[in-house]
DNA sequence: GTATGTGCAAATCATTTGCATTCTC
DNA sequence: GAGAATGCAAATGATTTGCACATAC
């Protein structure tokens, strides 16, 4: 299986766009954390790596990184996208607690094929697909 | 059934709150409305029926109708959030278009209920759940 | 060498908020 | 009558963009 920064090179190739060491930097950063992430907190992590790659270039980065099949957005929270790596991942889903804002991941091959094959139905070609869902968490439920 | 109105009067008891008339205004049109919305489009629409009721009114509004059950936050696109209402319907999924942005809408049982079993496995209360499916649809997977 | 990418600071745009006024309960 | 809600305009904060300089191919 091809390194992330192996499929980045090969995308920037064939789309005739450039390679940056700057755009590679934002890729293994991205990889190296576990999972979720938004652009202010990767924008913190390269800093405290003493990178110095600017918030502009990680919002112009993000968009090619989905358009190569590396990353998705995942979800909204207080007002400002987060994303995940889905390259060389078990696709996850997520299920957040209304009250408390509470995260939990769980992984759902069952939601996978159900997206291929709904997808097939549309005659599209699937590349992902995104689970959210929401309730109240043990903690939470009790307290209403 | 009760009328979404009717839930919301409910809501706003219970919680202490107050009814307005702009705010039932703003349930009306959501629910005349087929399906999604974002603010900017509810506000043109409340104005070509003479409504006067101010984005601000709207913003406000959007909070109570989700922790009341109408309403749920759909995607975002073009940089805003849309919503859809989700009272007295089939919750249905999104097949999205990455290359023309295109919609699909579809109605899918298993994913509901793959939802509520998840949710139960995590001891949940589950209350509704997001699906999106992306790719590319049958025009563009031909232009690739 | 040329087109693309970067950083900076300014601009944009969705959403939120302070405040004076109006309205519900 | 008291606490909430509204509208307006200003504030906020994430994201985008113009531009001058640097760099990949």
């Amino acid at each position: 299986m091809k390194s992330e920064i192996a499929v980045f090179r090969e995308f920037v190739r064939r789309k005739g766009l450039r390679n940056t060491p700057e755009r590679e930097q934002v890729i293994r950063m991205i990889f190296a954390t576990h999972e979720h992430f938004d652009v202010d907190g990767l924008y913190s992590l390269l800093r405290r790596r003493k990178e110095k790659i600017s918030r502009a270039t990680i919002y112009r980065t993000i968009p090619l990184l989905i358009e190569s099949g590396l990353l998705q957005e995942a979800y909204v929270e207080n007002g400002h996208m987060h994303y995940e790596h889905i390259y060389g991942h078990e696709r996850h889903c997520h299920l957040r607690c209304l009250a408390c804002g509470g995260l939990v991941e769980f992984a759902e091959q069952s939601m996978a094929e159900r997206a291929r094959s709904v997808g097939e139905r549309y005659e599209f070609v699937v590349t992902g697909h995104r689970v959210e869902v929401y309730g109240y968490c043990p903690k939470c439920k009790a307290h209403r």
